[in-house]
DNA sequence: CTGAACGTTCAGTAGAAATTGAACGTTCAG
DNA sequence: CTGAACGTTCAATTTCTACTGAACGTTCAG
């Protein structure tokens, strides 16, 4: 493994350590951005010196969160990781989701808590009304993303698609 | 204290903690959003029943998040903790910063792969674009949501500004 | 049917994060 | 000067999280 390759991986996995996700999932995601082919989880767990295990919950936490995807081979038993194509769209998302769990607990919040808390009341009115603006700026964010990528695109920017026999 | 400002802030804890930051730092903030008046750091350990080391560190971490706001008042030593009036704007730039440092990162990881790793380097150039396109939509929700925040507001929705003696 | 190759799950464990409680430095009233 | 009231910090401890390695169920070739 080259040692520059190994330096991306680990800041990946800091990086994702910073948001609150397991440093290990970072590091497949840096190591299935840089290899060319879809990965098994032997590949990975031998690349990174992770037991199988790990390498197994970490991918499909990746799935899960738009990140990497899931694929496999004619003639193959094994499943194979790749970096989701749609992931921006994907994260973007995932993103929404989060926001909408909060505004939910904000409205249960408004129903039970009694008039009397005014003020408590007006405030979390107030974050409720930013956070459902922002459900609905994502909105558009994703459209115009989505409206960006199927664009000519002159100086490339694709994701996957590499075909892979 | 009442048995639904109870779940809610419990809820709050519980929402930073899925976010990756400590659940007695979510339970401050849903204490805050709740009383009337800024609150000291015993205030704040008496009503949620957690150490003063403990209420010290957790708002300072509110605090350069951006969610908090210290403030003090005449003729008391003691430090208060409010909610912060732009805790919206404060959380976009922050989520920006975050954003900022992946770039950086991938940036980084440009510069030192070798040309060899074509494809991975085309991906890394593709998440680039995409978080570069983040960042600057971001920007453009800051500056829409500061326009709607200083408008007329018909239905009410300010965060501060409750004026205390 | 047998055994090898998979991915998943789980108990045990190692490691990290959060909390407590006490110690400390500072400020200030008396 | 003295002592009380602060906020901060840090070592010890508890609590949580992530990882490992093994066990398990399934699929499939022979």
């Amino acid at each position: 493994m080259h040692k520059d390759s190994e330096r991306f991986i680990e800041r990946m996995g800091l990086q994702f350590e910073t948001d609150g996700l397991p440093r290990t999932a970072g590091r497949i995601m840096g190591l299935l951005l840089l290899r060319e082919a879809p990965l098994s989880l032997d590949d990975i767990s031998g690349e990174l010196g992770v037991s199988k295990g790990s390498s197994s919950t970490n991918c499909r936490l990746l799935e899960s969160g738009g990140w990497a995807e899931r694929v496999s081979r004619r003639g193959d038993r094994r499943d194979f990781y790749q970096v989701a194509p749609d992931m921006a769209l994907r994260s973007l998302d995932a993103a929404q989701t989060r926001i909408k769990s909060l505004l939910a607990l904000l409205d249960d919040a408004l129903e039970s808590l009694p008039a009397e808390l005014e003020t408590g009341r007006r405030r979390i009115r107030a974050v409720g009304d930013f956070h459902r603006f922002l459900v609905s700026e994502l909105q558009d964010i994703m459209e115009r993303w989505a409206r960006i990528e199927s664009a000519p695109a002159e100086s490339g920017s694709d994701l996957g698609e590499g075909s892979h026999d």
